[in-house]
DNA sequence: CTGTTAGCGCATTCAC
DNA sequence: GTGAATGCGCTAACAG
């Protein structure tokens, strides 16, 4: 079973020529007679000759590798994103390295030394959590063009393709105040990241634009999770002058507050306004209850993925900040529960 | 910026040694003494020298790189499934090549391919739809271990991970037939895969065993999507002797029966059970509006990285048809909509 | 147009 | 214990 494995010389033999002709063909050179290379072709189909790249990396020095490593596939929102890197890499005839980290730091470490000794031409990366300008400063300074995606490294110059949280929380303020809101929350998240302190940022923004109050006493941190978002929702619940409405860190934050509003007997969005940053879950999932906002996963894989090809093409080290514009998508909201509700209400 | 890359023979004039020394201590030999160990390790790290695995790996021709190709990663299925691998591939200390074929053949051969130029020792594929045998045979004649996962490919005699869709469907039928339904039924897939028969067979045996109908008017195909299982199930409740139950292909056409459902005033969980296999939505996504038929795709993933390995460590092409277990998960069923159906009937 | 020669960075004999 | 030589499969100069 095991074939012999075949290499340009018994293709160069079988076909009566040389080692070069051969590799010459190979690489579609038009200084090669018509009658050889189809020869030569024929040859190579018939032993089924497979071309290896590792070498000829090795002699040129170069390879057509890229890494990827993503902060956690089991997000659909990563999970899209890697798809969008997936699609122009492939097209441009590289081939990817692809990883997951699982927010672990050390195993991200691991998995990008492994891949630059696998001779990669260039990385984008999601990076985890608790990842320090530090720990990609060898792989940058080694001359890898490194960009990044999702979230930036404080401290790193390198180019990075992130959503515009600013734009898109100030937005979701906007909305909310059309809508007629005044006292309005920030729920959930961390002020530990820079992803944090962006979307707040927006979000204080719209509010003292509109000449709103946005102080600390509407925000309510918490875990960036479902249940986060209960705990956080049942704070908000008990102060004295409730808010009406809450724009959430994410969409997970923002089930949560859903819940947590429900087992209040609050029905969200009708009563309650809410608006969650569209982070973890898949659109499609078809869960219509929340106005959210949203950038578009995959165009922002492919653009960081361009990016990446572009400076490996040029060389070029010119750090560029792409920010990928965000909307708010207004769903019909709430689905059955809301129906039942207004059908309960007019009957 | 760009570094001269430094290799071997760099650290070895750099440590006053020969590179045959450089080589054993990067291996970790016991062949070398102490101090000079020492010494080439501080050099290493002073030069900033990374180790070339494709010299390596080219000239012991062999590599730790296998290739994982997935049909579908924007699929939360599927998307764990690669977490798995990656996990086990990773700690193995391979890496992995890992493409998105997106549901083309095509596509799938040229990643393939790519993957083969560059060396991989193995494939774990989850094979896009319309995969023929013919397509992998060249790869697997070539001594290359191939692992199927999730789908199988007919005629090719390779080792595989499948989830049991037999003893799966029995099971959901089963759990109806407890909670008092009768009549039946089958919704939604096409009946051109060995996936859609093989539930369809457990469908079938279950409903024979407990002695009712399952015959072809209980049947109601469409395509696998949420609109064909509104389609299906609209097509289901115009049927004279109406069903009171239905097992859906996926969970994808039980979201759209419940759509259907739901259209047509009937609240589904409470008025009809319905329960679909749980192919595309992911568990977390926090839907727990049905009852599912599930398969641990993380664990599959494992297990089909393990076999894999295994296969690439031993040289040994036994081949082996793992079947994952499945288990039926009864979520609190229904949410909001339901628990508001109830208080509206008992106040 | 085609053949010859010489490495790419590393691991592996074999002498020393 | 260590060093010199050889080749993995390929490409890049040159010759012819």
């Amino acid at each position: 079973m095991k074939q012999p494995k075949v290499t340009v010389v018994d293709v160069a033999r079988a076909a009566g020529v040389s080692k070069s002709t051969v590799s010459l063909v190979l690489q579609g050179s038009s200084l090669v007679n018509e009658a050889t290379r189809a020869r030569v072709g024929a040859v190579i189909r018939e032993l089924g000759y497979v071309y290896n790249r590792s070498a000829a990396n090795l002699r040129q020095s170069k390879s057509k590798i890229v890494g990827i490593v993503v902060n956690d596939l089991t997000n659909s929102f990563f999970a899209e994103l890697a798809v969008g890197m997936d699609m122009v890499v492939q097209s441009a005839g590289y081939i990817q390295f692809m990883a997951n980290s699982a927010e672990n730091a050390d195993r991200q470490a691991e998995v990008i030394a492994s891949m630059r000794e696998h001779g990669m031409a260039g990385l984008i990366l999601s990076p985890a959590r608790g990842t320090t300008a530090a720990d990609l400063r060898p792989l940058v300074d080694s001359g890898i063009p490194v960009v990044l995606v999702a979230r930036n490294v404080p401290g790193l110059k390198v180019s990075s393709v992130v959503s515009d949280g600013h734009a898109g929380a100030a937005a979701a303020v906007q909305h909310l105040i059309d809508l007629g809101h005044r006292r309005i929350a920030f729920l959930g998240g961390f002020n530990d990241t820079a992803v944090f302190d962006e979307r707040m940022r927006g979000y204080r923004d719209a509010m003292h634009e509109a000449g709103l109050n946005g102080s600390d006493e509407l925000v309510f941190s918490s875990a960036p999770s479902r249940a986060g978002g209960v705990a956080a929702v049942e704070r908000l619940l008990s102060t004295a002058d409730r808010p009406t409405a809450a724009l959430c860190f994410n969409d997970a934050v923002a089930f949560g507050a859903c819940d947590g509003l429900r087992s209040a007997r609050i029905e969200p969005g009708v009563d309650f306004g809410v608006i969650g940053f569209d982070d973890v879950i898949e659109a499609k999932t078809a869960v219509p209850a929340l106005t959210t906002v949203s950038v578009d996963p995959q165009g922002m894989g492919r653009r960081a993925a361009q990016l990446l090809l572009k400076q490996i093409n040029s060389g070029d080290f010119e750090h560029e900040a792409l920010v990928a514009s965000v909307r708010l998508v207004v769903r019909e909201s709430c689905g059955a529960a809301q129906r039942m509700k207004r059908e309960a209400v007019t009957a």
